[in-house]
DNA sequence: ATGAAAGCGCTAACAG
DNA sequence: CTGTTAGCGCTTTCAT
């Protein structure tokens, strides 16, 4: 049995089928009659458009496609959970695409390629591309930018001060009274950005204190994994004059330091305090639990859909902007040494 | 300017668009030297196929969609994770849905309505949906459903053998001399399917082992986050005899139920055993680390795509099976004990 | 406010 | 092996 069409429709209402179009997306003005006797009819017939033919007539896949580097970083879970129900409520299905942080993978799919028409707009959290490479892409394609980038004007970037949010993070363990802080997760070349701007609130906070900052404190990671911090950590406990106090760039960091220093014996944070950076949902359950900065992720997902939506909604190409979402410091155990239940330290939920 | 379409390539190479066609699609037989001709015309023009369009004469959209209660639950992104590259290889682009376990958003999906043409065919893990539900759909959507749930014949069913699983989980925790082992995650109706069956396997391994059942250390729980595990936990402990050892019906839930044993001052496993479910990868950097039952979830991904593409290939409805995937227990610190570095239990990657 | 008709760009049945 | 041609089902300009 065939599938009903709209010419049934139209058919079976005694109208057009350029009526029953207008009803069906509540476009031109349809006279009340009309416009019931078509319904009756497609309820009848138990019409139900056909979107692949819609997308041809109009140009328009309905879809975004959101790029993340990886899909099990509980970050980007996160914020992809944000980002699906933003995006179905403005009528836009999510494609999901992991890059694992490939340079070419990443430019391959902001040149869009083999699939310009799957999606309407891009909003991507690039990891392996450099500033400049985001220059490169087709410039028709509506793209909005996450985490950690400039605009160049030709895309939007939604972002949280990474600078300000770290110098807080440091200032609070200062704040505390430790004065030999570490920083794991430096990554001094093109596409460690994100990196850089924390390692440049690392040293404002200590300007801001007057101390001075020992660079040998400042460990690089290629990543931001659990694994990195706790080879990062390992290697911080090695040496005669260990620090009392480390800012993680990442949440993941912050476990696998504390999973390293806890397994020598030692205690957080009565002999290091760990401050991390995200709060993911572990946080507030490993033991300690994990002081950390809270971005808005809600806020992010929604305004970077937002923007995307009226970029592509606006034939005309639309002004980059940048584009900053509140964050939080959030003190927990191990920076605070408060115990609690379980939930003890957990921002309320709204 | 307009887009370069696939009948340009067939003016400038001479050909007809159905030539055109042949070649881009590789479908019927082509002459090497009018593929060269063809070849050369759409690298001159870079000539893009406009997938809209192709979607719509073929009444095929390229997509499959991937239902999951929840994004942000480690073992579905890591699920996720695997499932995306496996059905990219094949030519599929993946549609992901939440559906937070809601029963009547999941039969919203299952029945398809308004999105009929979007997706060829689906990969569920259902949550909120009972058994019966599952079979009250579209019979023509291609359906793979993972987790724990049995095929009445007209899907695939693919998952590990929990009985089985947890049933080795349960041994395992007697075989290290525990005798008054607890259950955290019991979910005693319709819905609970998942949590019954790891309940049986519980029964079993005591029977296994000539043990009693106390059936007040079967806790039940709404679900299978930190939260649960940390509350059930601390019922268990203010019990007059608490248990020596807990099986987690979830890596979440045992991280939960660890923090709360921590939090009283008591250890793991020496005090109190534990082991999970899923080997998240969290279970290997916690502390101590957690012993669980890992699925092979590549695997499942592998066969769930698989078996959903062979479904959409095949236009006529497939007979459903039930796959079964492997499983291994891992031990880990929190029922041997032993220590280790960061990676110290840690099952190889591939 | 509604009808008629021309595509959107591709695929595939039907020749040849 | 290749050309011709008729749709896929919807949107939308142009009339009326």
């Amino acid at each position: 049995m065939r599938e009903t069409t709209l010419r049934d429709v139209a058919e079976l209402a005694g109208v057009s089928p350029r009526t029953v179009s207008n009803v069906v997306n509540g476009y031109a003005k349809v006279t009340d009659a009309t416009r019931a006797k078509v319904e009756r009819a497609i309820a009848e017939l138990g019409y139900r458009p056909n979107v692949l033919a819609r997308n041809l007539a109009t140009g328009r896949s309905g879809q975004i496609v959101v790029v993340v580097p990886y899909l099990d970083t509980p970050y980007f879970a996160e914020l992809l959970q944000a980002i699906i129900p933003a995006a179905r409520k403005l009528g836009y299905n999510v494609l999901i695409d992991q890059t694992d942080g490939d340079r070419e993978h990443e430019g391959e799919l902001i040149g869009r390629g083999s699939r310009r028409f799957l999606f309407d707009g891009m909003i991507i959290s690039p990891l392996g591309l450099a500033q400049e490479d985001l220059s490169v892409r087709d410039p028709d394609l509506p793209l909005v930018v996450l985490g950690e980038r400039r605009s160049d004007g030709t895309f939007d970037h939604v972002g949280i001060d990474d600078v300000a949010a770290s110098t807080e993070a440091v200032s609070h363990l200062i704040a505390i009274g430790r004065r030999r802080i570490a920083a794991i997760g430096d990554q001094p070349y093109p596409t460690g950005e994100a990196a850089q701007l924390r390692t440049k609130g690392f040293r404002a906070a200590h300007e801001a204190a007057g101390l001075p900052v020992d660079e040998s404190l400042i460990i690089g990671t290629a990543r931001f994994n659990r694994i990195d911090g706790a080879t990062a950590m390992a290697a911080l406990l090695d040496r005669a004059d260990p620090p009392d106090a480390v800012f993680c760039y990442s949440d993941l960091v912050a476990s696998g330091a504390i999973h390293t220093i806890l397994g020598r014996g030692l205690r957080v944070p009565e002999d290091v305090a760990i401050i991390g950076y995200d709060d993911i949902e572990d946080g507030r359950y490993s033991q300690p639990t994990i002081s950390t900065i809270q971005p808005d992720k809600k806020g992010i997902a929604q305004l970077a859909v937002d923007r995307l939506v009226m970029r592509i909604g606006s034939g005309q190409p639309v002004a980059g902007v940048e584009l900053k979402v509140p964050h939080k410091l959030i003190a927990r155990e191990s920076t605070t040494g408060q115990k609690g239940g379980p939930t003890a330290g957990v921002h309320p939920l709204p």
